[in-house]
DNA sequence: GAGTTTGAAACT
DNA sequence: CAGTTTCAAACTC
């Protein structure tokens, strides 16, 4: 900070306070923005993924060059607005020569008026061509990860000129242009510019990098873009600002130290106070946007992926895997470490905060159904955290699945999908998805192995805004792979396919939420005993099926791997993944919770069996099951609020959930062994999704929500007296999950954010964020 | 690739 | 809330 550099920078940022400009743009983005947030987190990642490619590639090389030349210039003056983003890049240049930059909060308003114009208004990325996706992501995201760099920063006690931070989005940009920098720019990287970017706008901070030549905040940006969108469509951004969580704030600071902040003196901005919600997304990105450069390209795929992937949730979980163990690696690459999630001590923390990101519940529901290959798709970007290639994230990620229990076998999945994420998210990015073209999805599918692995509808009336579009309905935006006619479904139409999405939300506060839950054993079952996962996920609502007794692709619960369960009104049932009886069977025997224990065992186990010789050969997807629950967990975050309000989607579920309910005690589930206690009625939904989360994190695999059906032999956990162990379990993972987010903060603190969020933004992107 | 089947979603 | 219609995916040929 005291470096010469920050004087240095001072002097140089002569960039007007575009704060005002900027923040009153921002803010209006934000208030607003949800509409454009909503559209980059729709925005399906694989027009982020093109942008950012395109940046990356031709933009950054143009940019890099004449655009450097302007920010200089720009420095002194706010650039244009339109330019601006380039200008940023530029601005990142000129980071990275000086990109320490510090500036106080006061300086805060130091920024860039361009820059922050620019960024502020999502708007005009937006309405851009395909690319605008990725630029109003960009902004989006750079807006996001303000909070995060916020944050970050202001632990760092940085104060970094906006107009740097804006420079730093774009230097990670420029780096990418800039080949040569890039080692160097990985390390300075920060998302924290673009944080500092955002903050401006947010008026609040200042942030200011240091070293980071490069920014790879751009990346970062763009997830953190779907998180502001998840964000403001949540409200809870406001308010999380207002009320910044002590967890979040705890965890920012954590960042903070952990990147350079030793070398920042550790002030925490006023920003950080509005971090709150945002920054919390944004620190859960961070970890990304710590990345290094080249993780960049990763991340960019990641925003595709997370907004895409139903597995966002599951890429979140690995990616706080990848965080943390693979961290070292992305540290390395960074070499600084700035990331904070790469620095972080504590990786649960940062992953943690992915999680949240991977809120996209439904994603998990489509993932479910694609049955892994959607989820390789996204999810791989979304978890590799961005290596310098797409071919060491998938590495990465594989090795980040390996690391995986539980979300292993997601992992594995989500590898897949590098081509897919790629490509797709290119073609994708374009309104293309509109015009009918069959081929692309074949493409995908070629690419992809999976065809299936990136969503695309092929939606002739409905517009893709209703729940019949399998995009509209995983959150995510429809793509070029997609050939659907008369699309809305479009970062274009942001504000129509939210308020769309509000409608079905209010309609059906779990229309969004995923189908199937899986407890958080799942993952660990299907690791250990593919059987067994699939009895521990459950569809949550249920199946209607007669005619394909439950052994086909219509029947909601075989498409997920799941089982039926006692919510199922199915006829004939002959789920292989387990009996429509056998889950009553068990409900039941939870219900008696101790007391059938036994005979759900022997139940169980026939299922067991069943699924067991089906599953595994027949559904390999089983494996993918358990990815449901880190989407749990993300979506959680999102959901639980949706949940509280949302209203069960069905009575009949509703009802034997709150009879299970009734058992257990709501919410509260903090241990996670006291999970147990949590279900608490009303939830059930939600608490499964929770226990999915947790599980993930947690050991949500010691105790097996399947347990509902899962065998509660094979896990004594399926033994807990509650009707359903697996839920029980789920909840006990709740509380984990918190932990998991911020130690320091607890979940409450997490909750609360998500809550907020959740409840803010029904749309939620956060799935289709997580949507990845 | 076209047509049929299926069951969820949406509507009444 | 129940019944019907609409819709698009899944499936079949």
């Amino acid at each position: 900070m005291d470096s010469p550099l920050f004087s240095f920078i001072d002097s140089l940022s002569p960039i007007e306070p575009l704060k005002s400009t900027y923040s009153a743009s921002s803010i209006q983005a934000y208030q607003s923005l949800n509409i454009t947030s909503i559209s980059s987190i729709f925005t399906s990642p694989h027009d982020n993924a093109q942008k950012e490619l395109k940046l990356s590639k031709s933009s950054f090389a143009e940019f890099s060059e004449s655009e450097v030349c302007a920010d200089e210039s720009d420095k002194n003056k706010p650039s244009k607005s339109s330019n601006a983003v380039r200008l940023f890049a530029c601005t990142s240049t000129l980071t990275q020569a000086n990109q320490k930059m510090t500036s106080s909060a006061s300086k805060g308003t130091v920024v860039p008026a361009e820059g922050l114009n620019d960024l502020p208004q999502p708007g005009q990325f937006d309405t851009g061509s395909p690319d605008h996706n990725t630029r109003p992501c960009h902004g989006v995201r750079s807006d996001l990860k303000q909070g995060k760099v916020r944050k970050l920063q202001a632990f760092q006690t940085a104060k970094t000129n906006t107009s740097e931070k804006r420079k730093c989005l774009f230097s990670t940009e420029v780096q990418l242009l800039d080949g040569s920098q890039p080692g160097k720019l990985n390390d300075e990287i920060l998302g924290c510019e673009w944080d500092d970017l955002i903050s401006a706008t947010s008026g609040e901070l200042i942030a200011y990098d240091e070293d980071h030549k490069g920014v790879q905040l751009a990346v970062s940006n763009a997830e953190s873009c779907g998180f502001l969108l998840s964000k403001l469509t949540g409200d809870g951004d406001i308010s999380d600002r207002t009320h910044p969580t002590s967890s979040t704030q705890t965890y920012y600071r954590e960042l903070l130290m952990e990147e350079d902040q030793t070398e920042n003196a550790q002030l925490v901005l006023d920003g950080e106070k509005n971090i709150s919600s945002e920054e919390i997304q944004d620190n859960l990105y961070e970890a990304n946007e710590c990345i290094p450069t080249d993780y960049k390209v990763e991340t960019q795929q990641q925003r595709g992926m997370r907004r895409r992937c139903l597995f966002f949730e599951a890429a979140g979980y690995s990616n706080r895997i990848m965080q943390k163990e693979s961290v070292m690696d992305l540290s390395v690459s960074t070499g600084k470490g700035k990331s904070p999630v790469q620095n972080h001590p504590n990786p649960g923390k940062t992953p943690s905060p992915r999680v949240l990101r991977g809120i996209g519940l439904h994603l998990n529901a489509l993932a479910l159904t694609p049955k892994g290959k959607m989820i390789c798709q996204d999810p791989m970007t979304s978890l590799v955290p961005s290596s310098a290639t797409q071919q060491d994230a998938h590495g990465k990620l594989l090795s980040a699945g390996e690391n995986f229990v539980n979300p292993g076998g997601d992992l594995l999945e989500l590898q897949m999908d590098d081509d897919c994420s790629a490509e797709i998210f290119l073609e994708n990015d374009h309104d293309s998805s509109q015009s009918n073209s069959p081929q692309k999805k074949r493409r995908k599918a070629d690419n992809g192995d999976d065809g299936e692995a990136c969503k695309r509808c092929s939606c002739k009336k409905s517009k893709c805004l209703k729940l019949y579009c399998e995009c509209f309905a995983a959150g995510v935006y429809c793509s070029e792979p997609c050939s659907c006619q008369g699309c809305l479904n479009k970062p274009i139409h942001e504000e129509i396919v939210l308020s769309t999405r509000k409608q079905i939300e209010f309609r059906n506060p779990l229309a969004f939420a995923p189908k199937v839950i899986r407890t958080s054993d799942a993952g660990q079952d299907t690791g250990e005993d593919p059987n067994n996962t699939p009895a521990s996920a459950r569809h949550k609502r249920g199946c209607n099926c007669k005619k394909s007794s439950c052994l086909k692709k219509y029947c909601e619960c075989y498409q997920g791997g799941v089982g039926c369960s006692s919510n199922c009104r199915c006829e004939g049932c002959k789920n292989t993944f387990g009996k429509r009886d056998a889950a009553v069977s068990t409900e039941a025997e939870e219900m008696k919770q101790g007391v059938g224990e036994a005979e759900n065992c022997g139940k169980e186990k026939e299922n067991d069996l069943q699924k067991a010789n089906v599953q595994p050969e027949d559904h390999p997807f089983l494996e993918l099951v358990p990815i449901t629950p880190p989407f749990d967990v993300s979506s959680s975050l999102l959901k639980p609020p949706n949940f509280s309000s949302a209203k069960p989607p069905r009575p009949t579920k509703a009802r034997t959930n709150s009879s299970r309910s009734s058992s257990k005690a709501p919410g509260a589930v903090h241990s996670q062994k006291s999970s147990k206690i949590a279900d608490s009625g009303s939830n059930e939904e939600m608490p499964d999704i929770l226990r999915n989360d947790a599980s993930p994190g947690n050991c949500v695999k010691t105790s097996s929500p399947n347990g509902k059906r899962v065998s509660p032999p094979h896990n004594a956990l399926s033994v807990s007296p509650n009707r359903k162990g697996g839920r029980k379990l789920i909840l006990k993972s709740i509380p984990s999950f918190p932990s998991l987010i911020g130690d320091t903060s607890s979940g409450s603190s997490m909750n609360n954010s998500q809550s907020t969020f959740s409840t803010a933004s029904p749309l939620a992107l956060g799935p289709s964020e997580a949507g990845c």
